[in-house]
DNA sequence: GTCACGCCCTAACCTATGTGTATCTTGGCC
DNA sequence: GGCCAAGATACACATAGGTTAGGGCGTGAC
């Protein structure tokens, strides 16, 4: 019933999970113009030594930030979700130092900086909102230090399916203790720091203990008390509001 | 000659290796109230969970933000060197996630957030530009999520050698090839997540190979091309600006 | 002066994890 | 119907890097 919702949408219940909002903030977001376009599944959309004169917002689908070493390998260092502006940094750096690429179809909007510049400056408080949340990118970015330094591969995993789960809950994403896990194994991999046969054995073992099941494309926790203390998660570097956390 | 320099001239100096300062503005941050400390070494100046009333700025020695594992193990993110502000982000986020501590004995300059907001509010250009530092700090996660993922030992010491040279480099703090380095293999380990042995091991090869010569808390780059092939080190995630990176 | 401790270095051992290859299933899509 | 990507499983093998243990040396404390 009703229209459908403004691409915004997204982006509005992204920075009320991370901040307070206002009605007229609320209103000056819808009113945000932007560029719609559907990109297809592994694309890129920014690339490593590009200076972009726009961001990017997810509006639907799964994209994530990459760079790939001179040896060929590749390092994911994070995925993003509908309502994430992944590379509002280039609003402050001219050159990407890493590519920021679709896994699944998705539909991006493009707001070029300039547009994004004036509406930061018209409304401070929300400016304030997408610095923070480039600190919480920066969060998650120390957590994944930890995790891949310090964490053996079955933790590692069980750190990456919760972070991702309360991501999207706080996003209206999950449904229950499922969620849609579009991510490829090799893709995993990448993100974590293994190989894809060891992510294949690490998930194969969460399974067997009865943590999660994982369906096609989906994942539903079965014992999220167990899969926390498994990845020793703890949420607080997402610095989620509380409603957002508990969703 | 003259009167020692202010406290806030490291910040002067690191801020203009990232982007131009006015004389206006240098003024400004001259003007700029903070309480100055001296802290011991190996001591924390904020630690995780805390919620903190003021930012801290480097004014002298050597800092690191960290944090510990349940089961013991630490994690060190970054090292700060004079003119960082290694908390910035608590102006933005309230909950601290990490531990700040000291490597060495420092001279810290407190700054309270309100300052800081007021400062950044009369000032908005240097607000700006205390965005991208957050930035490019995420750009420095990121580029270790790599190090540490994807490098073996030897790779990763190298690449951190690196980072710290071109740094240090860029505060005016290295002498030529040679730069002060107090920072015990054990938190070179931490840093890196590897094993102290390890940590030992790689640097003996290192020296082996004639990349470099480490003294008493100091180390001396011997071939600066081979050090930075060995770590594939390319500094375009430090986002400085030319003339810092030339340095 | 000497004692102790932190830091550095070394060596032997061992395990977690990656590599390579192979086979097999399944489901989606042309 | 058939192809292809993703996943599952299962070996054999290689090895980077962790663990443990012990020794030496410089330096600051007393």
């Amino acid at each position: 019933m009703g229209s459908p919702p403004p691409p915004s949408q997204s982006l509005i219940v992204k920075l009320e999970s991370i901040a307070p909002v206002s009605d007229e903030e609320r209103q000056a977001i819808v009113a945000l113009p932007m560029t719609v376009r559907d990109i297809r599944e592994d694309h890129d959309i920014v690339r490593d030594q590009d200076r972009p004169s726009q961001c990017c917002l997810v509006i639907e689908g799964l994209a994530c930030r990459y760079k790939v070493l001179p040896g060929g390998k590749r390092q994911i260092f994070s995925f993003h979700i509908p309502g994430d502006i992944p590379d509002l940094q280039s609003l402050h750096l001219d050159v990407m130092d890493h590519n920021l690429g679709t896994l699944v179809p998705c539909r991006i909007g493009f707001i070029p900086h300039e547009t994004a510049r004036q509406f930061i400056r018209a409304h401070p408080r929300i400016g304030d909102i997408f610095w923070r949340d480039t600190l919480i990118d920066a969060g998650v970015f120390r957590e994944w230090i930890t995790n891949i330094a310090r964490r053996d591969s079955y933790q590692r995993v069980a750190h990456l399916l919760c972070e991702l789960y309360v991501r999207l809950r706080a996003a209206g994403l999950a449904n229950g203790r499922t969620y849609a896990m579009p991510i490829t194994q090799a893709e995993l991999a990448d993100a974590t720091g293994m190989s894809t046969v060891h992510v294949n054995r690490s998930l194969q073992k969460l399974r067997g203990d009865g943590l999660i099941r994982s369906g096609k494309r989906s994942v539903t926790i079965e014992d999220w008390d167990g899969l926390q203390a498994a990845g020793e998660f703890d949420p607080t570097y997402l610095h989620l509001r509380p409603q957002a956390l508990a969703a």
